[in-house]
DNA sequence: ATAGGGTTAG
């Protein structure tokens, strides 16, 4: 008996006593004849179970596997008699023997939960090989350690177990490093993942395609396609080919970058490469399409999917419900809704969100509403998209009465909304749902915020601010933005600087991919930074300032946008150096950026301000063949302008032009 | 590996 070993190792330090073998002996025959209740309050239990005593019992032969179990968990639930490691290891040997792998993990969980029992891996290992010489057994103990630490996102305690493997040579397989990959990845640690991935691969361990997609499509979500793309040209090299998850990846990242072209082509080269397109990858492709809100291809696509012979899923319905939704064919989009029930595809989350959304979008509540209980009736439990949709229709339309009606729904408040201010009725929306379990998102609070910044109500964004972190919530890039503009606008530049320092200290991030690469990669600050902060400046007159931020934006490879452009080509034409402003509108559009009705709005009144009426009238027209379709802002300053430089009968004109357009 | 909502700047 392999335990023996380990009570002969153990007595080393622990001089048995009679008395000590008399209690366990004991213990173990209450335990087999009964149960574990008479013994909770049995003398034996209070007066002398110590360690030693314990493991006695646990490693008796006599003893069934199931009392031990259930003595163990008894001692867990004991503060007085808490086992200890040893407790736990002779344990696990005893599982071992009969290979009960599942209760093993369970121990395990157990001592990486507790630091009084945390071990490095070497002392475990030690402990066990007092009680075996099987080294299969060392081998799946250090395995499955791994995987708990993994599971539990303790990734140095894993990469410790992982040195001590390579150290000890042993064998180490790929799906356990596969749990590692996949927690890094889903904590978004991607560099961490990719330099383990590096590891494993220097490492003994024999991996394929599977490790490499798992990193390839962490690296995809974030935008970093021709990283991914470099690993798995090196990874062929190597002799290991990409399966389809990673081509579908590379595609999903393409799309994510708004780059559909690209994704197609990248469906073709799969596809000459011997790869069998899946449902996924069209689904994908098809997603990508909805993101450039190009619906109508969209849907081509997916017909054509079905041409081909496959079939609708749970995904693809949900993509093609949100097609018709957004081209606001409800109607289409809840005949699909009954189709895929009739077929057997139980909605979701998904579904029902995409669907009630659609309707809010129409104003049509009672559907909403239908909808909304009828998820709740098939047990399909409404998830934070649902209540930020009807949370976001409330404060839209303002309807409180609804909205009371929602939150009794969601949970029991208390309070009751006097007022009709949208700002009041979200907060106090916020504050039932926090009540009642619910949480919220970023998303969600940035929104509030902004909305007490806007109202000039900067503490109780604060307060706000608190409880996202109070929350556990991370505050992001766009948190600090609303801040910043908030405390630029009134001109408190020394706070601005403050909350700089704050964001280096929190290490704030912006977790978007939309913008630009080097923001995906971790980036502090982003584009709405930069000009909000070059706003700020040129409003105070500190033009040199907002120079300078505008080049430090490329040297950080934060891409200025549109609005930055505008902000810019605005400062100038006030400042009345057209050539300038003309010089930077056609860096712009180099870059592929339109200009849009503040655009030309700028470059119009500069040209107005220099009497330069016919540039002004031929900017104008431009715009109009561009179809950008001018507001009462634009015509205002042109009609102004024509008729202070001597021109009414012009202004009439366009004043009549106006009206008609109305 | 794919699907749904909402935030900041001119």
């Amino acid at each position: 008996m392999s335990t023996q070993k380990l009570i002969r190792a153990f007595s080393r330090t622990h001089i048995p006593s009679n008395q000590h073998q008399e209690t366990a002996s004991n213990i173990v025959q209450a335990l087999s004849y009964s149960s574990i209740e008479p013994l909770k309050h049995s003398p034996l239990i209070r007066s002398t179970l110590n360690s030693y005593v314990v493991q006695l019992v646990l490693s008796n032969p006599r003893l069934s596997l199931r009392s031990c179990l259930q003595f163990f968990n008894f001692l867990r639930e004991n503060p007085a008699h808490k086992p200890d490691l040893a407790a736990h290891l002779t344990l696990i040997c005893r599982l071992y023997d009969v290979r009960k792998f599942t209760d093993i993990q369970f121990v395990l969980n157990c001592i990486a939960n507790d630091v009084n029992l945390r071990t490095p891996v070497s002392n475990i290992v030690s402990f066990v090989e007092h009680c075996t010489v099987d080294p299969i057994f060392v081998q799946k103990l250090c395995d499955m350690l791994f995987r708990v630490y993994a599971d539990n996102g303790m990734f140095k305690e894993a990469t410790g177990v992982f040195d001590y493997m390579e150290k000890s040579e042993i064998e180490i397989h790929e799906r356990c490093c596969m749990v590692l990959l996949l927690a890094l990845r889903s904590c978004d640690k991607m560099d961490t993942c990719f330099s383990f991935f590096q590891r494993i691969v220097g490492a003994k361990v024999e991996i394929t395609a599977k490790s490499v997609a798992i990193v390839v499509s962490g690296l995809c979500v974030r935008g970093e396609v021709e990283r991914a793309k470099g690993l798995m040209e090196v990874m062929v090299t190597k002799g290991i080919e990409p399966d389809v998850l990673a081509y579908n990846s590379l595609i999903n990242g393409y799309c994510i970058r708004g780059m559909l072209e690209e994704a197609i082509k990248m469906k073709a080269i799969m596809e000459h490469k011997g790869f069998v397109p899946n449902v996924v990858t069209y689904s994908t492709i098809a997603s990508g399409m909805c993101k450039l809100k190009r619906y109508e291809e969209a849907k081509k696509w997916l017909f054509a999917m079905i041409k081909r012979g496959f079939t609708h899923n749970l995904v693809t319905f949900n993509i093609l419900i949100n097609i018709y939704s957004k081209m606001g064919n409800l109607n289409e989009a809840h005949r699909l809704f009954e189709e895929m029930k009739e077929g057997g595809v139980r909605p979701d989350n998904v579904t029902y969100s995409t669907l009630i959304d659609g309707y809010s979008k129409k104003g049509d509540l009672q559907e909403m509403m239908w909808l909304f209980e009828e998820m709740e009736k098939g047990g399909v439990s409404p998830n934070m998209f649902v209540y930020n949709i009807l949370i976001n229709w409330c404060c839209e339309t303002e309807n409180l009465e609804e909205a009371e009606r929602i939150f009794e729904k969601m949970k029991k408040g208390g309070v009751r909304p006097d007022t009709n201010a949208k700002l009041e009725e979200a907060g106090l929306l916020l504050g039932k749902l926090e009540k009642g379990g619910v949480r919220l998102d970023t998303f969600t609070y940035n929104t509030l915020i902004d909305a007490y910044c806007k109202e000039e109500k900067l503490e109780q964004s604060y307060k706000l601010r608190g409880c996202m972190e109070a929350r556990g919530l991370r505050v992001d890039t766009v948190t600090y933005n609303i801040l910043i503009d908030a405390f630029c606008k009134k001109g408190y530049f020394k706070e601005v600087e403050r909350l700089f320092e704050e964001m280096e200290k929190d290490d704030v991030r912006a977790n978007e991919v939309t913008y630009t690469i080097m923001e995906a990669r971790g980036l502090r600050v982003n584009t709405v930074t930069y000009n909000i902060l070059i706003d700020a400046f040129c409003n105070k007159g500190y033009f040199k300032e907002a120079e300078r931020l505008f080049e430090e934006m490329e040297k950080n490879d934060v891409r200025a946008n549109k609005v930055t452009y505008t902000i810019m080509i605005d400062m100038y034409c006030n400042r009345g150096n057209l050539t300038k402003a003309h010089k930077l509108r056609v860096v712009m559009e180099a870059m592929g950026i339109i200009p849009d009705l503040y655009t030309y709005a700028s470059l119009i009144n500069g040209e107005f301000s220099f009497g330069k009426l016919d540039v002004a009238l031929k900017l104008f027209s431009e715009m109009k063949q561009r179809g950008v379709i001018p507001d009462l802002f634009i015509y205002t300053i042109i009609i102004l302008g024509l008729s202070k430089h001597g021109r009414p009968d012009g202004a009439l004109r366009l004043y009549d032009e106006m009206i008609e357009a109305g």
